[in-house]
DNA sequence: CTGTTAGCGCTTTCAA
DNA sequence: TTGAAAGCGCTAACAG
């Protein structure tokens, strides 16, 4: 194997090769207000560095400054999910841009190892922690550690605990909105119940009822008439769901279905090619997520509402970083609003191009 | 805000309070072989720490031992990817068993960042890097670097990189064998091209020409006749295709079909309940991925290839951490087997229970 | 403007 | 068996 044994250069050779005190060294790569170097030393410096490949040692660094530049993440199994990753890519490149990076801990979905994971991290000394809920949950408390943490995709009863999630009732209310604007007037929502023992990985999360409370809501106020089934997540259970709804003779059936997921609207899909259900023609769907790989790639392909993990991740990073700085956070708790992707699962109900019913 | 200034304590602290040397903390903490304590010394130091609230600094630790007990992992993307952050996932749950830990750089498909991720993780002194890739592919060589580096879902010409990666054409063949085992002696291949210049995320992958390759050499082993159609990986090119496939009259249409991807398969479910075709009774349908909350859950569930996603993250971390041992490796390049996984949308196709075609 | 010096908190020779 | 002292590589008072 090859020698990976060269040893790296320290602020003191570099020193040494430009004729200054590591003291001057420092300075070159730490500017600073008072007690400088005169340009010219500097750049002698730097280009030294350069040319003898310096970098300072991080290590060394943290423990002198008393901060490693680095978050820890908890997650409950966000890395591993479906498209909770986008929230660690994203955070992770925020973090990159000012300098921090992120230690990743999976619980892998069983709890007992939470505070482990948090003492490691302590251990480590990161700044500052992020925990990252898979499914959008209510904790009664955050996590137990000295640090600042941000919750992400989840939040706190305390009002005071730093957390970003989305906006489930906003982006439920966009759905209806944009089904009545196209003039439907009967909807089903596929919902997704809350199950507070359910599969681990969505244990407790309220999504569910919160879309279904905000879908009824809005249909009340436009006059629409809309119907729940509760069910699954996943395509099978928006298979079932959609088969009851549609299974019907078609002045009972909806003309728009709301799906509680992305994968449940593929369930409605298949639901619908097996009826001989023309979509958008025969019925529109409105889909929740925009996951990835798969709204954009339905046939059609799906209009939905997107989840915004890319921008949860990042808050979550930024408001860990004013945190840290000590900055005084004034929306401590902040919902991320979830936004109507129109793509073609959805159009006008066939009768309004002759006459509205009833 | 709490006051989240509580003073660490330190070695020193749990010296004084149990009245020995700041040495004998260390040696409490770190068991040798020569220059002991004694076992009551030791458990009074422990008792002392433990009742202080005592965690030996990582950071200090680091600085001395030259070590962080860290691994890098960079990404292009793997994290954000559907399934591949299950990969990270294992690594990290493998790397703490091990009391390390996973720093993530993800490159977020940009390329040019990979050279400036990989300085920051030197600088961060990891122990060791994994650079995972979100598509199959084969580098022309791996990162430059001094660390030591395994290559996960990817790797390189020159035979003395580390690296795992799936069995692609293993999969493929189980696939085949199955489906001929159940009869079916017409099937057709919903495959994936090789694209140098495709969409990022999947740019060079060279899974799809491996799949399809191993997939018509074992029909042509078990005289299967096999057709291809080249394609693209998501659902809608999965459905496209399947449409080409099957729009045709059944003595023509294969009675089994293989899709490069999970996706594509749901895609083909899709065409099958359009044209009015009972999967399993009519088609047969195999994927490929195993994909979370996707092949479980199609109606009827997929019979599918499981790609090792968790295997390689652990794999990869079992690989480095020797590395970094200085243990000679002897298989360097680790293709793990994709098995199969059934379930019901495959069975004997129609005829076979009457009498075979031709 | 520059250098000397003293740590950050821990490990580890070496001597007691 | 235990402790004193040096030092990992860097930063930051404080002098010069």
């Amino acid at each position: 194997m090859a020698s990976h044994t060269r040893r790296r250069v320290r602020a003191a050779d570099v020193a040494k090769a430009a004729g200054v005190s590591p003291t001057a060294v420092s300075f070159a790569f730490n500017p600073r207000e008072t007690g400088n170097i005169s340009p010219e030393t500097k750049q002698r410096i730097l280009d030294t560095a350069e040319r003898l490949g310096y970098e300072p040692n991080h290590v060394a660094r943290s423990l002198r400054s008393q901060t490693t530049h680095s978050i820890g993440m908890v997650t409950d199994s966000v890395a591993s999910s479906p498209f909770g990753g986008r929230l660690l890519a994203a955070a992770a490149e925020r973090a990159e841009a000012a300098g921090h990076i992120m230690l990743v801990m999976d619980l892998h979905s069983r709890d007992e190892r939470e505070a482990a994971a948090i003492h490691e991290l302590e251990r480590r000394q990161v700044d500052a922690l992020i925990y990252a809920s898979m499914g959008f949950r209510i904790l009664s408390s955050g996590p137990r550690t000295y640090l600042p943490v941000v919750l992400a995709n989840c939040t706190a009863e305390r009002e005071d605990e730093l957390s970003v999630y989305p906006d489930d009732a906003y982006g439920a209310t966009r759905a209806l909105e944009h089904l009545a604007d196209l003039g439907h007037r009967r909807v089903t929502m596929l919902s997704g119940h809350w199950n507070p023992l359910g599969p681990r990985d969505n244990q407790g999360n309220i999504s569910g009822p919160l879309r279904r409370d905000a879908f009824l809501a809005a249909a009340r106020s436009r006059g629409v008439e809309a119907t729940i089934i509760e069910g699954g997540w996943d395509i099978d259970d928006g298979y079932h769901a959609a088969m009851s709804a549609l299974d019907r003779p078609s002045d009972q059936r909806p003309t728009g279905l709301f799906a509680v997921t992305d994968r449940s609207a593929v369930g409605a899909m298949l639901a619908a090619a097996r009826l001989g259900l023309d979509v958008p023609g025969d019925l529109s769907i409105v889909g929740f997520d925009d996951q990835e790989k798969m709204a954009e790639n339905t046939v059609p392909p799906l209009t939905t509402i997107a989840l915004p993990h890319a921008r949860m991740g990042e808050e979550a990073v930024a408001m860990a970083l004013a945190a840290v700085a000590g900055e005084t956070i004034v929306d401590r708790r902040r919902a991320l609003p979830c936004e109507l992707v129109v793509r073609e699962s959805t159009a006008p109900p066939r009768w309004s191009l002759t006459a509205p019913p009833r």
